[in-house]
Order: structure tokens, then C-alpha cells, then sequence
DNA sequence: TGATCCCGCCAACGT
DNA sequence: ACGTTGGCGGGATCA
């Protein structure tokens, strides 16, 4: 980077804009016609921001905007029609008053309320930055900084130049897992102990000793250069556009919230934030000028995140004065599962999603099989070709003039309004939706819950890892693979995730010097449940059938969505009854994404090795099949239908697991594991469940990945009797070892219907069968009570000592510990 | 005044 | 060579 070549001018320039547009114009003389104007003008920056506030939730949001609201507001208008007096529409838009309008949170409200937070499947769910941009009124350069922290959050991944798709929140649960999982083995927790500590100790004095001890702790682990978390299944894109340059937002805002999830106060100040996160790149850099700058992307993070509700801002007091803080405010993420980690982890996702979490895995894997760095390799060819195949397809579809139609439809909602128009109705569904949302939520963390059973609050999350579809026989998998791979290793290179299909499974992409250790792991994985053949793999690699199939299916289901619906659309996701057409929608979408690697692939790999079904045990992919077939054959019917059922009669245990053939070969796998689906069913059922598998992406589909009540019910069945009640235990442990017996048939049969009552029933069931009196992990259980416990803040006096954490060993990581500056109190504005 | 953080230059990239 | 990304930090606003 060059030196400094201040462009003060600019500044001038901008404000001179402002003043010369009205210079005449004085705010005083401002007529008072405001009101008269603004019905007409949806745009208006005020009428943006009482919608946002009115959008945003109320707790948090508060007093302080409509206080500003009311006042700025007032003003602001005023200006702006003393602007638009003079000027014409353009230009007076142009103008914007305060700052805060200008704010990147406010533009992030704006962006976000364009997309569902639940995209339905509808297929393309793309993001035009320029676009948008123009929509907004805002330099692209801004709208980078919005998707950049977004993609972080896997809530959108970049499709090629310029292009995004939207994923919104589907992804999240799964993210925030992954990333919470990495902030461990990265020793946040610790890092973050010893930074306050030494704040404590002795203020800012930057200086060898502290230098020496920083770089020792930050230094244990190498991994100081993990940069990009990634969830299965989108892993190309940031191959292809991560080149190295991944640097900062990106893993930045990873890092950032990954502080919140280690933490046990869930409050991360800002300056903690910067010097960790400064830390990791150059231990001695204390640098002041570093320092603001880290601090300045910070805001501009937590702006975003804010926006997405994520965290909020609050301030901690010290006895320094009070420090600008955040305190996270999203989902709790479900308590570490140490090793077992990934798995069923992905039970915190709570809302609609959670079924199709597993789906997404899924198709995640699928597409990206499991491949570990390596895998990347020989990509970069494939990923060119998919971009360029995608790149016609978008080009053609846009062609005929309106990309921003495409989106429109694309996305349910708002965006189907023009630009503008949209915006006020847009905030206005983001409220509805956010509404409606928690009542969602809400609604499906106990549909769900069966597979959470928490008993505590609703709002801790679901530690016990419901079986989660495929987990249990994916768990064995996932847990080998840690217990194989020294704990070190992930320790310091937070490196891999197996796919599970129902855990978190997330890839950090790692200097080129570490690739290797990435390597290391690979689908073998996935497979050592094989033995028992318990684990069901679909791999979905062949194609042309699946692929033409999906294809039509997305169509149709495009027809269907209706623009009209566009309100609802967020809701839509959760929608029970809408869920099959949903998954379909998604279906279609993942496959639209995915299709193009398909293919690659099938040519690649051509044939025969393409479509490799592991069936397991429990699958029952015929009873699905022989449904979907039976009930009829539109395809939106099929698909529908398909995905439903197979939700529903997929056994839990038997994990779809996407491999290609010849992953399986190098793994070693004996021929005979691999069993053609196709074997079991039919021409179209075939087609559909692969199909289904690689949807996932963002989608709440099911698809091959069983329906996690049904599975819940499967598995729960299968083990009820194994399991004896008790002790309540995390389900990944416990299922993992267990025998895998299933007898899919008695779930198999399913209707809609059942659904809700078998999630209740299973959920009944699996909460017993988490109760296991054969604790597996030592003291989980005792672990989430004392994270529950200490998480109350307030107590300054249960604070123990620093010292105890010296050792920085993961007793204190705990989250027991307090550091004795903070009285935290944390106090809102 | 310190906390926020907008703005936009310009370099690294991609095509 | 040109368009896209996005690091970066000056300095304007806000509180």
C-alpha cells in the first residue's frame, strides 16, 4: 500500500455538494410542507429510518433512535424539502442531510430488508451489486463492506463479479457453530482472559514483557493465519475469490463474532476485539495507527451485524470509564461440543431451517464432497467453468433486460418491488417478518425442539445434540475423525470439519503451508461409519437424470411462487404447509447452483463413479421413493413430495452422505458399501433424491437428509430401548456409540400430517433417549449447567481471581471465569 | 473530546 | 487496459 496521499479535498467536496445543491435553501426558510411530500415519496431518508426503527426490534433499538427520530428527523426533512424545492428528484435524493442516513447500518437495514431472511428456494436469489447499489443510492464501495461481513456469515455467497446469491439466514446456524467451534480451538477464550488481564495489571504499556506474553499465547497456535470459515458447499466461490486477499472483513468479522461465541459474558469490547484480532496478525504491532483502523473496520462490522441483529451495542464500565462494547444478541450457539462438534450441532439452528440444515450439508457435500484443501486443487478449472456456465445462464436469463426482474422474482419479497418503491414496503415486511418471525421461531424451536429438548429455557439453545438426521451415523464419523486427528491438530489449525451433514461442518482455508494438515482429513471420515453401513451416502454426482429433473422442478416451482406472496415470503419458509413447494424451490435453487458442478463433475468423473448411493442400513429411501412415485408425478408434486417424504421416512441415522465414487475408492471403502441407490428406486425417486441432496445449499429442504423429527422418531425408536434414562447428556456422544438398529419401516409411513404430532412424539422419545445414563464426555453436563450459572452477569462478586486462569487451560476458557476488572456492567444507551 | 464511522483514494485483482 | 474489490486512514459528525 502506497503511502499517504490524504485526499482531504474530498471531504470539501462532498459537503460543498450539499451546500451549493441548496445553498440558498436554508433549513430555516425551509418550508413546512414536509408531510405533504413525504406520503409521495417513499424514499425519503426519514421515512426509511422510522421504518427501520420501527423494524427493528424494540429492546434493542430503543429510545435513542426514535429519540433521534424525532429530532433528526424532523430536521432532516425539512432539509430535504428544502432540497427538493429547488431540486429535482434526482438531485434532491442525492442529497442526503445527516450522517446517520448515511450510516452503514441504516444502508444494511435497506439491503437486508430486500431479501428474506428465509429465502425460499426460489431459485435465484442473486444479488446484483450494482444494482443494489443504485437502489440504495450508495457507492458500491459500501455495498461491499455490507456483503462482505454477510458473506462472512455465509448469508450470501458470491456467485461470480459483481453477483451474490442470497442465502440470508439458513446458513447462520450453521455458521455461527462453525465459527464458534474455530473460536475455540483458537483459545479466544484465553486470549481474550489474558488481554483483559493485562489491561488490568497495567494499563496500556505496550512493551516487551507484555509483547512476549501476548505472542506466546497467540503464538501457541499457528493458526494464527486460519482465514476463511467455510461451510460446505461454498467453499468454491472462496476458493476462486479468495485468492489471498481474504484478508480483512471477511475474517475479520468471522474472528469478531467468534470472540462473542467464546465469551462467556457474551459482551466483547471493542478494544479487546481490535487487539486480538491485531494480535493474530502481527503480535508486536501495537502500532496506535493499527490499532484505530482495526478499530474503525470493527464499527463498520458491528454495524452490519447490528442490523442483522446480531449484536448490540452497549457499554462496559470499567474503572477506566466506560468502553464501547457489543454484546451479541443473536442465537446462542450450541454449547461447545467439543468433539464431537459438528454433528448434530447444527440442532441450534432454530427456526425453519433446521430441517433443511441437514439437507444443506448435504448438498454441500455433494457438491463438494468432502474435500479438504486438496480437493481445491484440482478445482480452480472446475470452478472457472462453473462461474462461466452460470455466467451464460445469468447472462440469457438477464439478457432480455431485466436483471433486476430476475431478482425481483427471485427474491420473494421485496425485491420483486422496484428499487425504491420497494424500500418502504420492504422494511415494512422486514417488520412484519421479523415479527412473525420470532413467532416462528418460536414455533419451530418447539416443533423442533424435539430435537433440542432443552429443558431450560427455550432461548439456551438445544445443547443436546438431537440426532439430527443423519448425525448419528455420521456422528461416529465425525467423532473418529477428531479422536484420529489429535486435538492439537485442531487446536491449532482449526481445520476441518467433516462434513457432517448434520453438524457443522466448516472448512477454514489455510495458508498454503498448512494446506496440507487440511488434507489430512478427508471423506475417509465420513465413511468409517460405513462399516456399518449404517451411513447412507448419496452422491449425487451423475446427473443428467437428476440434473434435468431438478431443473424442471425448479422451473415449475419458480412459476409458482407467487410475487404476490412476496410479504409472506419470509414467513413462507416456515410455513408447514408450504414446505414442500419450498423445498422445492430451493431445491431448484441449490441445484441451479450446483448443477453446473454436477455436471462438471459427471463429466469429470463421468459416469459410473458419478452416482454412488451409500444406502445405509436404515435408509429407506425405497418406502420415499415408492411414495413419491405413488403420489403422482408433476414434478412440483414429486419433488414435493419426495423431499417430504423423504424428511419423514429417511432414517435418522442413516446419513446421506455425497461422495463421489472414487472419494469412496480412496477411502477405502469396500466395493459392497456402495450400493447404488438406484437399486431400491426408481427412475424418479432416484432422480429426486439426489436432486434433493444437493439443494440443500440454503434451503430448508430436507432432502436426503432425513427429516430430523422423523429421524428423531427413527432413531429415537431404534435406540429408545438402548438408551436408559437419566442423566442428561449430550445425544452426539450417546448416539454415536450406539448400535444402530433401525427399522425405518415404522416411521416410513408419514403423512404431512403426522409430522407434527410425530414431532412431538419424537421429541418426547428423544429427549429420553438423550437421557442417558452413560455420560460419555466427562463433564458436559455440568459444563452447560455452570455456563448457564455464570452466564448471569451481575455477579462481580462470584468473579474468582485471574490467577486461576493463568494456565490458560480451557478451565478457565470456560466461561467461569471473570476477569476482575469487569464489574460489567453493561449499560444501553 | 472522545466515540463513531463516512468517504473515497488507490492498489490489488479479475477479466 | 479497464472494471471490480476492498484496504485504509483522514477527518467530519455525533454524543
Amino acid at each position: 500500500r502506497s503511502i499517504l496521499k490524504t485526499p482531504l479535498k474530498q471531504a470539501a467536496t462532498s459537503h460543498s455538494v450539499l451546500t451549493e445543491i441548496q445553498p440558498e435553501c436554508q433549513p430555516l426558510t425551509t418550508p413546512p410542507k414536509p408531510k405533504e411530500i413525504l406520503p409521495a415519496d417513499p424514499w425519503t431518508p426519514t421515512s426509511n429510518l422510522k421504518m427501520l426503527i420501527s423494524a427493528a426490534s424494540p429492546e434493542i433499538r430503543s429510545r435513542e433512535q426514535r429519540r433521534e427520530l424525532s429530532n433528526n428527523a424532523g430536521e432532516l426533512l425539512q432539509a430535504k424539502h428544502c432540497l427538493q424545492e429547488h431540486l429535482s428528484g434526482d438531485e434532491y435524493e442525492k442529497s442526503q442531510p445527516s450522517r446517520k442516513e448515511k450510516s452503514l447500518g441504516l444502508l444494511c437495514h435497506k439491503f437486508l430488508a430486500r431479501y428474506p431472511d428465509y429465502p425460499s428456494t426460489a431459485e435465484n436469489n442473486y444479488i446484483c451489486l450494482d444494482e443494489v447499489a443504485e437502489e440504495l443510492n450508495v457507492e458500491r464501495r459500501r455495498i461491499y463492506d455490507i456483503v462482505n461481513v454477510l458473506e462472512s456469515l455465509h448469508m450470501v455467497s458470491r456467485l461470480a463479479k459483481n453477483r451474490y446469491a442470497w442465502h440470508g439466514r439458513h446458513n447462520l446456524s450453521k455458521t455461527l457453530q462453525a465459527l464458534k467451534k474455530v473460536g475455540e480451538d483458537n483459545k479466544y477464550t484465553q486470549q481474550i482472559q489474558m488481554i483483559k488481564k493485562r489491561e488490568y495489571e497495567h494499563e496500556f504499556d505496550f512493551d516487551g514483557e507484555r509483547n512476549e506474553e501476548m505472542a506466546r499465547s497467540f503464538g501457541s497456535n499457528e493458526h494464527s493465519e486460519m482465514s476463511f470459515v467455510e461451510l460446505p458447499g461454498m467453499e468454491f466461490r472462496a476458493a476462486s475469490v479468495n485468492s489471498r486477499k481474504d484478508k480483512s472483513l471477511r475474517v475479520m468479522s468471522q474472528k469478531f463474532v467468534m470472540l462473542f461465541l467464546v465469551s462467556t459474558p457474551q459482551i466483547v469490547s471493542l478494544e479487546v476485539a481490535a487487539k486480538i484480532l491485531i494480535g493474530e496478525d502481527q503480535l508486536e504491532d501495537l502500532d496506535k495507527s493499527k490499532f484505530k483502523t482495526k478499530i474503525r473496520r470493527l464499527y463498520d462490522i458491528a454495524n452490519v451485524l447490528s442490523s442483522l441483529e446480531l449484536i448490540k451495542k452497549v457499554h462496559v464500565t470499567e474503572e477506566r470509564g466506560r468502553k464501547p462494547a457489543f454484546k451479541w444478541t443473536g442465537p446462542e450457539v450450541s454449547p461447545n461440543i467439543q468433539d464431537t462438534k459438528l454433528e448434530i450441532t447444527s440442532t441450534t439452528c432454530p427456526p425453519p431451517i433446521s430441517e433443511s440444515i441437514p439437507s444443506k450439508e448435504q448438498c454441500s457435500k455433494n457438491l463438494f464432497p468432502s474435500r479438504g484443501k486438496q480437493n481445491f486443487t484440482r478445482h480452480p478449472s472446475l470452478i472457472k467453468l462453473v462461474k462461466s456456465i452460470e455466467n451464460d445462464r445469468r447472462k440469457i436469463q438477464s439478457a432480455p433486460t431485466s436483471p433486476v426482474k430476475i431478482s425481483a422474482s427471485t427474491d420473494q419479497n421485496l425485491s420483486a418491488f422496484p428499487s425504491k418503491m420497494a424500500q418502504d414496503p420492504a422494511i415494512a415486511t422486514h417488520q412484519l417478518e421479523g415479527q412473525s418471525k420470532k413467532a416462528k421461531e418460536m414455533k419451530m424451536k418447539l416443533s423442533r425442539s424435539a430435537l433440542e429438548c432443552n429443558l431450560s429455557s427455550p432461548e439456551v439453545v438445544l445443547k443436546p445434540e438431537p440426532p439430527r438426521t443423519v448425525a448419528p451415523s455420521q456422528q461416529p464419523a465425525v467423532t473418529q475423525p477428531l479422536g484420529v486427528c489429535p486435538p492439537s491438530h485442531s487446536s491449532v489449525s482449526p481445520v476441518i470439519l467433516p462434513h457432517t451433514h448434520s453438524g457443522v461442518s466448516y472448512a477454514i482455508y489455510l495458508h498454503p503451508s498448512q494446506a496440507h494438515t487440511v488434507t489430512t482429513y478427508s471423506p475417509s471420515f465420513m465413511l468409517q461409519p460405513l462399516p456399518r453401513a449404517n451411513v447412507t451416502g448419496i452422491k449425487s454426482i451423475n446427473s443428467k437424470v437428476v440434473n434435468k429433473l431438478t431443473t424442471e422442478e425448479g422451473d415449475n416451482q419458480i412459476a409458482t411462487d407467487d410475487p404476490t406472496k412476496s410479504l409472506t415470503a419470509k414467513e413462507r419458509p416456515t410455513a408447514k404447509s408450504e414446505t414442500s413447494s419450498q423445498r422445492c424451490l430451493k431445491r431448484s435453487q441449490a441445484l441451479e447452483e450446483n448443477n453446473i458442478i454436477k455436471r462438471y463433475r459427471s463429466d469429470e468423473e463421468s459416469l459410473n463413479t458419478s452416482l454412488t448411493f451409500f444406502p445405509s442400513g436404515y435408509l429407506i429411501p425405497l418406502t420415499q421413493c415408492t411414495h413419491g412415485n405413488k403420489a403422482g408425478f408433476s414434478d412440483e408434486e414429486k419433488a414435493g413430495i419426495c423431499s417430504l417424504q423423504h424428511t419423514t421416512y429417511s432414517s435418522p441415522i442413516a446419513g446421506v452422505i455425497p461422495m463421489t465414487a472414487s472419494e469412496l475408492k480412496a477411502v477405502n471403502i469396500p466395493a459392497f458399501h456402495i450400493t447404488p441407490l438406484n437399486i431400491m428406486l426408481s427412475p424418479t425417486s432416484i432422480a429426486a433424491a439426489p436432486v434433493l441432496s444437493n439443494s440443500c445449499l440454503n434451503s430448508s429442504n430436507t432432502s436426503s437428509a432425513p427429516n430430523p423429527s422423523s429421524s428423531v422418531l427413527n432413531f429415537t425408536l431404534q435406540h429408545v430401548g438402548l438408551i436408559p434414562a437419566g442423566v442428561q447428556v449430550p445425544a452426539n456422544p450417546v448416539l454415536q456409540h450406539m448400535p444402530v438398529s433401525s427399522q425405518p419401516e415404522n416411521v416410513s409411513r408419514s403423512s404431512e400430517n403426522m409430522n407434527l404430532q410425530e414431532e412431538k412424539v419424537s421429541k418426547k422419545i428423544y429427549c429420553n433417549s438423550l437421557t442417558v445414563p452413560c455420560v460419555p464426555k466427562e463433564a458436559q453436563v455440568p459444563q452447560t449447567v455452570t455456563e448457564n450459572f455464570f452466564r448471569t452477569p451481575g455477579g462481580p462478586n462470584t468473579v474468582p481471581p485471574l490467577s486461576a486462569n493463568s494456565d490458560g487451560t480451557n478451565t478457565i476458557s470456560q466461561g467461569t471465569l471473570y476477569i476482575p476488572q469487569r464489574k460489567l456492567e453493561v449499560s444501553e444507551d
